[in-house]
DNA sequence: GGCATTTTAGGACAATTGTCCTGTTGAGGC
DNA sequence: GCCTCAACAGGACAATTGTCCTAAAATGCC
């Protein structure tokens, strides 16, 4: 079955029938488990391409350059996040306190998943050499950390637009910070459930206790 | 002026004579700036040489394996470090907020210089994938938080031992999370220095109310 | 069923890499 | 002053890498 126009001139990571596309996606997922095992520098090509059981040629054929693959490969893997962080939040009721919970619940969780353990200070230690991954790295961390700019805002209305952003600085940090220490197969891995409770009530009091300059409003 | 006794039998990372020892130096500072500068995978045995100003076959001699390099590379680099904590603590009087205070002041200025921004997300992602650095790295936090456990059981002396032990895992990984948004070249980089303060102050928040089962000891 | 085009495989290429080898130079000990 | 060995340079090697090329095979469309 067709998929898109004919003659898409041949561009990299995009197909035109199913079969293509199923490759496409099993491409991705092969590359994404080659990551987490070997890391971005035992990423080669061949090696993907034997995980995807495809020939080397085939592999270029659908990516003719080893940098719109990666591109691909962590948008694959990005691009889920934020969706789970907001779906997490709508299950959460409609007080803020357990909104923010949540969210800080599945974000320190979900850091100790091989995936996440592995994928992340890797693209830290791209973004330091790489402008295009430092980017893409930082746009992602700040819509995530809108969620809790806007909870962090809600349960103390006096802080001001800067102080409630660094707050959500400091928690995005902290939790990061942790994946070194407490991600899978780290030596703190089997304390990750204690130390999210630590965090988190450490969170609240921080957040409840901190003193702002600006006036809350009055609800009507 | 002869070093050391003849016929060391060639070891790599060694050298006999003055001249031979400080060209070893001098292979380690040029090691680490093309580290600085082009992260892991940017660091060839040609791209040291170069800038040491050797040969390729000189650089050989005096290490055959690059490994070797690399380990003398980062005991170069992080040695250093604990040396420095201890002696800014030492500085900061008997107090022991005044010496978390100081000890955490420096901890999180380092984290804005370019060798600690680039370095330490580099040694994570290593981490990851080779057993002997996720080693070395975790022996270099384990010692780095002896001081924090020390003082943090000293402020608050209700605190288990294991409550104490995560108080210090969280202050450390906040910390070293900070680096990934704050360190050199990084967005948040102009506000280091209010982070600082930010987290700083929560950190003695959290240490002061949080309730251990500990009796606390009367001192006689 | 025939045709056009996507999909596939496999070989080949140049570039880069770590490592090795040979030979030369120069300094230090007797 | 000679002799030994550390210090050095430069070429060479095999392995690995990303990328390209050509040709066969599979697939959807008429």
């Amino acid at each position: 079955m067709l998929i898109r126009q004919r003659k898409p001139l041949n561009r990299t990571g995009t197909a035109t029938y199913e079969k293509g596309e199923a490759r496409l996606a099993r491409i991705l997922d092969a590359a994404a488990a080659v990551f987490i095992e070997a890391g971005y520098s035992g990423l080669t090509m061949r090696k993907i391409a034997e995980r995807a059981g495809i020939s080397i040629g085939n592999l270029n054929y659908y990516y003719r350059v080893k940098t719109d693959l990666l591109r691909d490969l962590i948008e694959h893997v990005l691009n889920p996040y934020l969706e789970k962080f907001h779906e997490r939040r709508q299950k959460a009721g409609r007080s803020p306190e357990k909104q923010l919970e949540a969210v800080l619940d599945f974000w320190i969780e979900d850091l100790g998943t091989p995936e996440t353990t592995v994928f992340f200070p890797e693209l830290w230690a791209m973004g330091n050499h790489d402008p295009y991954m430092a980017d893409l790295v930082d746009d992602l961390y700040a819509k995530a950390r809108e969620p809790l700019h806007e909870l962090i805002s809600q349960i103390n209305p006096t802080l001001t637009q800067k102080d409630t952003e660094r707050m959500a600085l400091y928690l995005c940090a902290s939790m990061e910070g942790l994946t070194i220490f407490a991600g899978n197969g780290k030596p703190w891995a089997g304390q990750l459930k204690a130390m999210r409770r630590l965090m988190i009530n450490n969170f609240m009091l921080s957040i409840k206790t901190a003193k702002g300059k600006r006036k809350p409003k009055q609800p009507a």
